[in-house]
DNA sequence: ATGTTATACTTAACAGTGTTAAGTTAAATG
DNA sequence: CATTTAACTTAACACTGTTAAGTATAACAT
């Protein structure tokens, strides 16, 4: 049965090319620039054999998304933890996210901004790629609450306000790259050191 | 010379029709998903007619934009200061700005993250409303640090961390609604809390 | 080897988009 | 009363996401 295995083999792989193109069409002149006609052309099918692949232009924004999601994950699942200060580990996870932002600031928009605006629905549900990031978050949190290196509020508050900091700080230098900001590592530390001085108080 | 005055006064009233008509329909559904036409034919125009009002749609999400900023700086100003602490000062502007982001989730959006999107420009450039806004968080801290309520580190620094903390919290009670937050009220308080313990500390 | 079926893809079309150029109508001006 | 000017509309262009119908080729059963 090899004949059926190649088949899904090259499926799979027009369906990566697909998502290649719209990733790097996406990111580069934005989701509502892009249209189906544009990713087509780049991978020399018709416009409709993406239909094939996919459902909508919003699936592919979805599975564009995921992909970032995977990396980031990824990227924080990688950090060396440093085992005997988990504050600390905390700290670098906050400034590994933050740069993980910047460092490729359209698909963050694409996957934190404009994907929830398009898809009314959730991103963050049960099981998704999304909720594992937070996991990932709350895991940080928990240890540094558990040997009571950070104020004893419940962990899920703490989480969230540990997120709200960084993903504020990291959409404002992304949205509004003209505006006078502090010099932009110092602002990233402190927002972070901040947030964690106020979290132990 | 009464008629031309008239006539200006029209002119700006239309202009007026225009901008309200196109507020309501980005807001209920979406900048992306209103047409020209759709504004033109809610305010019983052809859709030309707005192009002798506004150079593209863009400016005109520009001009909703500005006026939201307007809003939210009245909202801001009109805030009674407690003149004997400034640190409590600074709180309740913090939840008052979170609070306008909720009350108005969508033209929040529109402000601080569609447009930006479409518009590359600034959006807070000098002058600009945006801009004005951000003045009004550095007088609160500017008092707070004068006072040396809080550490003395510098006021634009500051300032940002503060606008970090409460756009973040704002846009991920907007965009993710389904995620099981901790009870709103509480979690906005906290990054508040927070991240004025944090400026202190 | 031949006929049939399923797969993968394309063509053509629909109803809609932002925007522009040219045309119309009516009011203000000389 | 003629002419200019202002306000607005009609018609069109080149595009959009998406669907239905059509085609060609490869896989399968006989």
């Amino acid at each position: 049965m090899g004949i059926k295995e190649r088949k899904a083999r090259e499926k799979e792989q027009l369906r990566q090319q697909i998502l290649s193109a719209a990733r790097e069409l996406f990111v580069n002149e934005g989701y509502e620039n892009v249209s189906m006609r544009k990713i087509a052309s780049k991978i020399e099918y018709s416009p409709t054999t993406i239909y094939l692949y996919f459902e909508d232009k919003a699936e592919l924004l979805d599975s564009v998304c995921k992909e970032t999601l995977l990396n980031l994950l990824n990227t924080l699942e990688h950090l060396k933890r440093d085992t005997t200060d988990p504050v600390e580990t905390l700290r670098k996870s906050g400034r590994a996210y933050v740069e993980f932002g910047l460092k490729y600031p359209q698909d963050y928009k694409l996957t934190f901004v404009v994907r929830p605006q398009f898809q009314k629905g959730l991103g963050l549900g049960e099981g998704s790629v999304g909720e594992k990031v937070f996991d990932y978050l709350r895991e940080m949190v928990s240890e540094c609450i558990r040997q009571r290196l950070l104020r004893q509020v419940d962990v899920e508050t703490t989480g969230q306000v540990m997120w709200a900091a960084v993903h504020g700080v990291t959409l404002l230098l992304i949205d509004f790259p003209d505006f006078p900001w502090t010099e932009k590592d110092k602002l990233i530390d402190t927002v972070i050191h901040t947030t964690i001085e106020g979290l132990k108080a």
